[in-house]
Parts: C-alpha cells; sequence; structure tokens
DNA sequence: GTCACATTTTGTCCAGGACAATGATCATGA
DNA sequence: TCATGATCATTGTCCTGGACAAAATGTGAC
C-alpha cells in the first residue's frame, strides 16, 4: 500500500522556514556556527535540505521555544530530542490532568470536540464557557504542545472547532448601539487569534459593543479605525509566544498614539503582571477580571458621554 | 488634539517587510537597482525606513499585484502611484456594482454588515448564502481593494464579521457519521480562509460530514491526517493571489502522497480552468459545481463501503 | 492571431563579516 | 540564603555585493 512516494526528496530553504519557523538567516548561520544542518546543494549550489534534517530542525525549534539553548542541543540525535521533549519539570504533572476534550483533540475526534464544546456552550452559557472551558483547555492544549504530545495539524483542529463555536455564539450577542464600544485586534506580530475570540466573548456577554479586525493590524490602520470608528476602548490580545518586552515597547507606542480618551485594554499571558510598567494602560489578569475592568470604565466619569 | 505624535520616526528592515510584504532581500536589492527605497541609518548602519516611504511602497505593492512591472513605477512619486491605483481598464465598470454591504466596509459598519449578513442567511439559506451573497461579495472586495478603496483594517472587518456568521451557520449542522467524509484546509503559502469557509458550508447544507484544518497545514501533516482520520476526500482551497503554477505543482505533489482512495477536490480561481492539468484530481469550478461535485463522488462505486 | 525563440527583468539565494540584545555566570552585599 | 549588579558568552539579525533561474516581455515566422 505505501507505493506512493510521500515526500519531495528534499526542501529548499524557504520551504524549511516556513516549516519550522526558523529564518533563513538562522539557518545559514548554525550551519556555519555548529555544523548542523548541512544540507545538499542543487546544481545552482542553492541548499536542498532533507526530511529528516527538517524533522530534527522543528523538535529543536520545540525545544528552544521550551528555553533551551541552541548550542546545548544541536548536537543530539532524533531520538535524544524526543526524549528531551516531553520531559519537562512539570510534565509529569501536567501529563495527569485528563481533559475528555483533550483526548478528542488528540485523536483527531473532530465532531466530537464541536459537540462536546457546544454541550458545553449550553450549559454554562457563553461568559462561563469562555472562562471555565476554553480557557482552561487551552492552557492544556499549550502543555500537550510542549510535552510533543501534539502536532500542528491537532492544534489547528482545535482552532477550527473553538472558533466555531464561539463565533457563532458572538454572533447571536447583537448588543449595538451600548458602551463602551470596544475595538479588538492583535499586534502585527501575533496571529493567535483564540484569545481574541476568548475576550470578545466576555465582553458581548456583558453587553459591550464589540468590533474585531481579527489579528495583524498594521499600527497606523489601528489607530485611523480607533479614531475615525469613535471607540472608547482599544483591546489587544497576547499569546504566551509574544515577547513580553515587544508587548510592552508595542503597547507605550499605540498609548502615545492614540488620545488619551481612548482607553486600552490588554490581556494574556506576555502582559500579565506587568501592569506597572505600563502607564495609561489597563492590564487585564485574567478572563474574569475583564468584568471588573469593564465596570471600572463603567464607573469612571467621562468627558464625551454627549458625543 | 493631535498633540500626540502618530508614528515612530522610521522602521527597520523586518517592520517593513511585515507592513508592506517586501521581503528583505527585496527591499535591499531594489535599493541597490533602482535607487529606491533609500532609507536613512542608525548608529549601527541598520536600514531605518521613514513612514512616508513605507506608504510609497505599499502603494508600489498594490500596484504590483496588479501587475505593473517595479522598474516602470517605482520612479513616480506617491500623487503618481495613487493616480494609478484605481486606473485600471475594468475600474469604471466595477465602480459601478453597489453593493450595500459593500458601503458597511467601506464605513466600518461593522454592526449593520454583521445584521445584513446575518438577514441574507435567514432569507436564503447556508447554501444560497453562500453562493449568492459571500461569493459576489468577496468579488466585490477584491475589486475595491484593487481599486484602493479598502485598506487593511476593512478587510480585516469584513473578513471577521462573514467567519463570524459563516461559523455559526456551519455549527449547527452537525451530519457526523455521513459521507463522504471530508477534510478541508489550504496549503502552507495560502492564508485566506473565506474560500474554505464556503466551500464548508455548501457542503455541510449538502450532508457531507466536514472536517476543516483551517489555513497553513504543511503537506507531510496533511498527508497524516486524512490517510489515519479515514476520509474519502481532501478539500483544498486557493485564492485570487496563488500562483497557479504552484498550485499546480503543490497539488500533483499532494496527490502522489496520498493514496488513489482518497479523492482530491480542488477549488478557487488559482485553479480554475487548470482540470487537463491536474490528472486524479477533481476541480471544482465554483461553488454551484462543489454539489455536482459532490453528487458524483456519491454515484461512483466504491471499494471501500464496508471499511 | 499564435506559436517558438531570444532577451530583459526580477526575486531569491549565497558567502562571510559584524554587532547588539539576550541569557548565563559570578562576585558582592543585605 | 537570597537578591543585585557587572562581566562574559551566546545567538539572531542585519550588512555588502555577487550570481543565477524563473517569469515576463519582445520578436519573428507561420
Amino acid at each position: 500500500m505505501e507505493t506512493h512516494h510521500t515526500f519531495p526528496a528534499a526542501l529548499n530553504i524557504a520551504a524549511v522556514e516556513r516549516d519550522t519557523g526558523l529564518s533563513k538567516d538562522t539557518l545559514r548561520v548554525w550551519e556555519r556556527r555548529y555544523g548542523f544542518p548541512v544540507p545538499e546543494r542543487d546544481a545552482n549550489g542553492d541548499r536542498l535540505y532533507p526530511a529528516s534534517q527538517v524533522e530534527k530542525l522543528r523538535l529543536i525549534r520545540r525545544l528552544i521555544d521550551q528555553g533551551k539553548r541552541p548550542a546545548k542541543i544541536i548536537g543530539a540525535s532524533t531520538e535524544e530530542l524526543l526524549a528531551l521533549i516531553g520531559d519537562t519539570p512539570d510534565s509529569r504533572a501536567a501529563a495527569a490532568t485528563d481533559i475528555p476534550m483533550l483526548q478528542y483533540v488528540r485523536l483527531h475526534r473532530g465532531a466530537e470536540l464541536a459537540a462536546a464544546l457546544r454541550q458545553a456552550l449550553l450549559r454554562q452559557g457563553l461568559q462561563r464557557f469562555a472562562a471555565e472551558t476554553v480557557a482552561p483547555l487551552n492552557e492544556a492544549i499549550g502543555e500537550a504542545w510542549m510535552r510533543g504530545e501534539i502536532d500542528v495539524p491537532e492544534e489547528h483542529l482545535y482552532t477550527e472547532q473553538v472558533q466555531n463555536v464561539l463565533r457563532g455564539a458572538i454572533g447571536t450577542h447583537v448588543g449595538s448601539g451600548t458602551r463602551p464600544r470596544v475595538l479588538l485586534t492583535t499586534f502585527p506580530d501575533e496571529e493567535h487569534v483564540l484569545g481574541l475570540l476568548m475576550a470578545e466573548a466576555t465582553l458581548v456577554a456583558e453587553g459591550a459593543c464589540c468590533l474585531s479586525l481579527g489579528t495583524r493590524t498594521p499600527l497606523p490602520d489601528l489607530r485611523t479605525a480607533a479614531v475615525d470608528g469613535n471607540f472608547d476602548v482599544v483591546g489587544l490580545s497576547f499569546s504566551a509566544a509574544y515577547p513580553a518586552r515587544q508587548a510592552i515597547d508595542d503597547l507605550l507606542q499605540l498609548r502615545a498614539m492614540l488620545p488619551a480618551s481612548i482607553a486600552i485594554w490588554a490581556g494574556g499571558s506576555a502582559v500579565q503582571g506587568k501592569q506597572k510598567r505600563l502607564p495609561g494602560i489597563r492590564v487585564i489578569e485574567g478572563l474574569e477580571d475583564t468584568i471588573a475592568v469593564l465596570g471600572e470604565w463603567r464607573a469612571a466619569p467621562r468627558h464625551d458621554l454627549n458625543a
């Protein structure tokens, strides 16, 4: 049955950049410094990475995301790297958590996952669904990813199904005309959408009037949209993968670009606990905190109520 | 009121790559060959692009996407470029089409757009909504983008709202257990999701059992997911931006990777009319054609009905 | 008009050097 | 013992300038 050939013999450097997330520059400088990867060359002298090296690069990338240093692991064999993944300190504790929905993701049971999510939504209502089902599940997925238990397609499947359920629910809450008017998006380097959807779900459930621009909005465009759209608040979401340092810089830059009458709310792992370093910005410490922040805003005296 | 400074003085080359979609290599080689852009330099000799040059680069990028050649337009002033955009042959004809929903997008009326979409969905049902409302609207948005009438945030807003409505509707059609089982996704270089959602909507409305992995699934992962998940069909979606040549190569490569028992369906502008160059692959010529293709599959004799 | 062929244009890749930001290490003081 | 700061090593990104193949364009024969 396995007569059909599976992969092309080798990938060029651009394809490897796509597949591994390692930049072309990084791939070349690793080759120079560490002696890995050492790709073949085509007739023109261009690099051609065999699938085995790409596979190893993917493992290395994962370990680096976990905090390992390239020099320490780049010499290891594929087997040693596999052993290293899922051998983090908190691995055993986390592996114990046995959420059924996580099993559906592992086993590619998209339909069952969707059904379970929908059932949870019906039982809990939108707000508790986001806070008590999606948020913990998100975390569990992140940890399973770290442990190497799930891969790209599982994560995609998960994101798709959660999106279907959350977006369907968000759609049923119209809430136009209410206040505050919140513009939601992420910065150009942040492509994770689930945090944004969870925030939107929580906010619309509380009667805020949300408009989401999705992910990756360029800063100048964000400014224009916020000012022209007469928004009260701009909400930004950051995943754990976003460098905290850059999040702070970007937020302060946005703060300088927007008039003081527009509040900025920032949520997600990357900004958690950074309130003191973010003057003029309200850090949302967790989904539950969203409601408190919303209450704050509504309680605060405002200049433009008649605007 | 405009006392706050709007932009940082200049962007580094990585930020310009993000904002314009032009690779670092391209930016450097243009500077060498055409004398534009000519960025400032920081203390370390690194390029710093002023906002004005980035703006011009964005215009150039748009014109290139419309088919212009860099050498022909790179010398023009920002004003001349602006005049060039929206001066394409079919511009006048297209500008005449005056869909109300397109107005909502132009004016950032997210709530109104969502309401109009939802109303259309209720009136038409999922299938006709996809074919008769979303598809033409998509095309109109694409043309408005070409003409420079809408920009990144408008396009984001549109995509978000359509996603909310389509995903909500898709979610209500469970259809697990029915055949065929269709695995939907896009290739790693295709990030447009609306085509995929429209296909999914049409298929679930016809009782197919769809599972979407979202966009950008690596080929090896796609193969594993299709085989392990016991799917009958793998469906791929291509936007107009996808190079037709690459679409054909990628599809044939996927065909070689998958067992013959799994059908491949491909849809979208990039593959339209390419059926004869894609043996073993069923090209879907339009949303309406989807239903015909589904009927074909169901009518065809199969070896594995008892699988 | 349409096909084949020559020529120009254009994006991507290469090598190898440099540097700043980040992380690790270690000494110092509370 | 633990925090704080200085020093050193690591690492990703940017640089220059050269090369080449794929795509687009132009040219001529039919």
